[in-house]
RNA sequence: GGGGAAGUGUCGGAAUGGGCAGACGAGCAUGACUUAGGAUCAUGUGCCGCGAGGCGUGCGGGUUCAAGUCCCGCCUUCCCCA
């Protein structure tokens, strides 16, 4: 009698059984080693979505063999409870955002409890509940007494949608969008809360206690961004400061990472915004200067920072002194610096700088190259007429590399390029006795050398200073008035195409044109100048980050209460610990507008000063969601501690007993898009309480992989028919028939005439079909509320209702294209929804849905099903090789299965429980209830317990063995088990596979090599040839070399 | 523009202390059992060629007895940063 295979009936019988049980509550045991498991917890935004089941469900699996291996595995779940789509609800459905919040969780707990996961449910914590949120608050103080929080008036992200501000990592792409709803974030100044990250930004760069993926450790290094440099002081000249300035108010204080570059330095540049603007900027000026600010900042940063933009700016009429050689140079003000970044002000080095160049070419400032080429490139360009005769005979016998191209109708001028000091050398040589009168030339790149001549005696100048810049440029514009408009050497020089790759670079290389410093290696350049600032006074060695401190002030309602008040007599006073929680207002209203309900809830607002008692305002803001989950692998361990005890400043926020055993996180795993959010902020979360003296380790989680994301499948869309009438290129639709996707079959025939248009849906909106009527896309318009029929749809459909074809793309309910786990858990059941997840992609990398690769894994578990309640139709005798056979395939799955848990290759642990099912299969007519079929089969349950949990409890239980599967030990494999007695040995002749020899597995390589040789088709390719060499490659392969 | 990752059959993907490329699946094809099959089972399936054989891991070079894997130079896609 056959058994079906029937899911949906033992999954939820098994799932009742294990709670009933208590078989996955997770107890301190000080006898066993303890193992905490984690996976990031979800947002409660109502379903479970495929990619939670695809994120939680491998990870389950390891907790789970971590489990069967002898571990104390604790592996919590919960959920981050705060943040905007639930005032978004509240506000579009009139509902209280904790009654939303709470509802989804609900369900969403429902939902999990259907993955048969192996959560220990009585840890769960939600961080939206007043036991959660009050520790949140707890941190807040902890960290503002110990100066890792505070308040500063800055300009700040602000998004006018959601009307809050964002952390900077929370904008994202070039337009500067707002994460959460895609609208343009503007920058405000306002009072906001911040941490303290960037004093943890050293330690943070810091991988070497965790085991963590290249990728993010990558992404957090560029994101912190650490860069090494001086710090030098430039002054404004003493005549450009008011008569009223302070003692070093003049002084600009500038961060360079090139400080070898000082010497090139010939302008500044400011913020427009830069304080110092106002009391420096010259009469004359003012006009100019107020008319820029205004304009830089109706702009936003990224407008500002792009290096294509044309460069815009104005001069100050100031001065400031270069304390490298007292140059005095200009100081402008340009959009292209931010007064967010650095200090506001910039030293400009054209030669060695790209946007600096593009700023000095376009306003004729002074560039002055101090930094040699690398690569030993210059050019020169020979005018037309400018040599004598026999210059390019010269060149050609010099090897020297030049092209003659006519240069309007003056004749031919040579493009000449230089490759190393000795070409360059001869060049000027050459040029210098060959120059007519009335001429000159110049070499540029890796020198900087006009050649002038008065016929009798040539003269070569160096391009080294502003005064020989400015000389060199009066005796062209003599020779040769049309230069005339320019205003710098460099100017003239980049008026030719043939230059612009040697004009500018940023390499590091030989200082030049440096004073002392000229002749200093590129290597040492940069520390021998640090090294002298710091002695003269003039500067010092600065380490200079991206990273910026951590925003934490949302004007939102729905989060947790920044703990502070304002008092008018007292200032900033915190709320005391035996306070807290400050309680969110259960009866606030949401206003429609998005804004802060606490601002407009009087009982919330209005309090008492805690110092003296007099009235006082409380902190309307709240705080970010990523407070909540930077510290909630610690609330798993005694969620909710001490809920309505009052706690000072001394308790702990966690059971300590807890914490020492459990804490830290052995293995993590979660979302690669956390990479510079969460996963940065739980860091420098860890290291501030351990800096409190709260926990004593310094890394949250000591491993960390993340899984990759679950796309939409690709689709073709409906097919309509539509008759109507032609109206220029469009079609107006008067009647609409629809036929499905997936009826291809019976779609009618594509095409289009004069009333009809026939064709795959590609695109669609909301007043239009884009149909692929053939070979052509043609637009068909749909008057408001037309009737659209759909083939077995009751009432008549309307446009949203047609199916587009979709390619790969994400999720999302609009598109249609979501894959819902509760329908595939009711079609297959959770253990093949579980085990498809894990076979179907790289877990790492994940890729689109596809509907129909499950039915492969269905099938599976259907012969793993049957494979052990159906008795073989036809027995045949068990041999000794078929049980030898068995055998070793029972240990090759339990090695590889072993290792792929271990490194997370989910996909080919699945393959290789395949292979033993498959080789289990082919045996069972012979092994059928005997010894080594009872064990092989048992074994498979235990490697597939992490796996399926329920069909491996459910077989289990089929073949007697006591309750449970997942309290069973984890089995070894005995490497003796996986030799085999014969190997089959490839055999190469020149490196093509001419031949297989079989050999004993322990022959040594003189037979192997005497077989290799005596194969019948390696002779065929030998016979004839001398042959050189032999290689026996171990024992997976012999190369044989002939000639 | 800078940094990173990836590129393997029709598809998802195996295989890197260099050693038979394509495991395991999907799809497709043929056959068996069936009243029937989108069930199940069996067989086949990189490409070209009747065949011997040749060619094949984005493209072009190189190292090596041997390269998906190592080195050099390109191209494409995706991600992050500007």
């Amino acid at each position: 009698m056959i058994t079906p295979y029937r899911p949906q009936e033992i999954e939820p019988k098994w799932q009742k059984r294990w709670e009933a049980d208590a078989l996955y509550r997770s107890v301190i045991d000080t006898d066993k080693p303890k193992f905490y498991a984690l996976t990031m917890l979800p947002y409660p935004s109502g379903d479970l979505h495929i990619g939670h089941w695809y994120a939680m469900t491998p990870s389950d699996a390891r907790a789970r063999f971590k489990r069967m291996q002898g571990y104390n595995v604790l592996f919590p779940m919960g959920f981050d409870a705060f943040g905007l789509p639930a005032e978004n609800a509240a506000i579009q459905r009139g509902i209280h955002p904790g009654t939303w919040t709470l509802r989804n969780v609900a369900n969403m707990r429902q939902q999990m409890h259907t993955m048969g996961t192996m959560f220990d449910w009585q840890r769960e914590a939600v961080s939206c509940l007043p036991g959660y949120y009050r520790w949140t608050e707890w941190f807040f103080l902890k960290l503002y007494e110990m100066g890792l929080a505070y308040r500063k008036k800055s300009p700040v992200d602000y998004c006018p949608s959601c009307k809050t501000t964002l952390a900077r990592e929370q904008v994202v792409g070039e337009e500067h969008i707002c994460e959460r709803c895609g609208a343009q974030v503007i920058k405000k100044d306002l009072e906001q809360w911040f941490f303290r990250i960037t004093k943890y930004a050293d330690e943070l760069l810091d991988f070497s206690k965790i085991d963590w993926p290249d990728k993010i450790r990558l992404l957090q290094t560029n994101w912190i961004g650490r860069s090494e440099g001086a710090e030098v002081t430039f002054s404004i000249a003493a005549e450009d400061l008011p008569a009223d300035a302070a003692e070093g108010e003049g002084e600009l204080v500038v961060f360079t990472t090139r400080p070898d570059t000082l010497w090139g330095a010939t302008f500044m540049v400011l913020a427009p915004e830069h304080p110092l603007v106002e009391r420096i900027t010259k009469a004359e000026s003012r006009e100019a200067v107020a008319s820029y600010k205004q304009q830089a900042a109706r702009q936003n940063e990224i407008e500002r920072l792009a290096t294509d933009k044309e460069k815009t700016g104005v001069f100050t009429g100031a001065y400031a002194i270069n304390p490298v050689n007292g140059a005095r140079i200009p100081v402008w003000i340009a959009d292209y610096v931010m007064m967010t970044y650095g200090t506001g002000a910039i030293m400009a080095v054209p030669a060695h700088d790209e946007r600096d160049f593009a700023f000095a070419v376009k306003f004729g400032l002074p560039i002055i190259p101090v930094i040699a080429r690398p690569d030993g490139l210059a050019k020169s360009f020979t005018f037309p007429g400018s040599v004598r005769e026999g210059f390019r005979t010269e060149l050609e016998t010099a090897g020297i590399e030049f092209v003659a191209t006519p240069v309007g109708d003056m004749g031919e001028g040579l493009f000449v390029t230089l490759r190393g000091d000795t070409q360059i050398e001869i060049y000027i040589a050459l040029m210098q006795k060959f120059l007519l009168p009335n001429n000159w030339n110049e070499v540029v790149g890796a020198r900087w050398a006009f050649i002038f001549t008065d016929g009798e005696k040539s003269e070569v100048c160096e391009l080294n200073s502003v005064e020989t810049d400015a000389a060199i440029l009066a005796r062209c514009k003599a020779i040769f008035p049309p230069v005339t408009p320019n205003r710098t050497c460099m100017e003239m020089l980049s008026s030719l195409p043939f230059y612009t790759d040697v004009l500018f670079h940023h390499e590091y290389g030989t200082m030049i044109n440096s004073g002392p410093f000229s002749g200093t290696p590129g290597d040492v350049a940069k520390s021998q100048v640090i090294a002298w600032l710091a002695e003269q006074g003039r500067g010092k060695a600065a380490v200079n980050y991206k990273l910026r401190d951590w925003l934490i002030s949302r004007q939102r309602y729905w989060g947790a209460p920044i703990p502070m008040i304002y008092c008018d007599s007292c200032g900033i006073v915190p709320v005391r610990y035996e306070d807290l929680p400050v309680l969110l207002p259960a009866d606030a209203e949401i206003p429609k507008t998005g804004e802060n309900a606490l601002l407009y809830h009087k009982g919330f607002l209005h309090t008492t000063c805690p110092k003296c008692g007099g009235p006082a305002r409380r902190e309307t803001d709240t705080m970010d969601t990523f407070m909540c989950s930077s510290w909630y692998q610690y609330a798993y361990l005694s969620p909710y501690y001490r809920e309505g005890d009052s706690v000072t400043g001394n308790d702990t926020p966690w059971d300590p007993a807890e914490l020492a055993y459990w804490a830290p996180v052995d293995s993590y795993t979660g979302g690669a898009e956390h990479a510079v959010m969460h996963l940065m902020y739980t860091r420098f979360f860890t290291k501030a309480l351990r800096d409190a003296g709260l926990l004593n380790f310094d890394e949250p989680m000591l491993q960390y992989r993340y899984q990759g994301i679950i796309l939409g499948e690709p689709r073709d869309g409906d097919c309509v028919e539509v008759s109507g009438s032609w109206e220029g290129n469009a079609f107006q639709a008067h009647h609409i028939a629809v036929t499905p996707f997936d009826q291809r079959q019976n779609w009618p025939s594509i095409g289009k005439s004069e009333s009809r248009v026939c064709g795959e849906v590609m695109d669609r909106d909301d007043v239009s079909l884009k149909v692929q009527a053939g070979d052509e896309l043609v637009v068909v318009h749909v008057p408001e509320g037309l009737e659209i029929i759909i083939p077995g749809k009751e009432s008549l459909g309307g446009l949203n209702d047609i199916l587009y074809h979709l390619e790969v793309e994400k999720m999302s309910k609009s598109k249609k294209n979501v894959v819902a786990p509760d329908t595939l858990v009711a079609t297959y059941g959770a253990d093949t929804v579980r085990a498809y997840l894990m076979f179907g992609w790289r877990w790492d990398q994940g890729g689109p849905w596809d509907s129909k690769g499950i039915e492969g894994v269905v099938r599976w578990v259907n012969r793993v099903w049957a494979l052990v309640m159906d008795a073989p139709r036809n027995r045949v005798p068990l041999d000794a090789a078929t049980e030898r056979e068995l055998q070793r395939a029972m240990h090759t799955a339990i090695k590889a299965v072993t290792q792929d848990l271990e490194s997370f290759s989910f996909n080919t642990i699945i393959a290789r429980l395949m292979e033993f099912t498959n080789a289990l299969g082919k045996a069972k007519d012979a092994a059928w209830e005997s010894p080594v079929w009872d064990t092989a089969i048992s074994h498979l349950l235990l490697l597939l317990a992490p796996i399926t949990p329920h069909l491996a409890e459910e077989l289990w239980e089929a073949i007697g063995k006591p309750y449970s599967v997942h309290m069973q030990t984890w089995p070894s494999w005995d490497e003796a088990m996986l030799a085999v007695d014969e190997i089959e040995i490839p055999v190469q002749v020149n490196g093509k596979v001419r031949g297989k020899i079989v050999v004993a597995a322990n022959a040594d390589e003189a037979t192997v090599k005497a077989a290799a040789l005596a194969e019948v088709n390696v002779r065929r390719y030998t016979e004839g040839q001398q042959v050189l060499k032999v290689i026996v490659a171990g024992r997976k392969l012999v190369s044989v070399v002939v000639r």
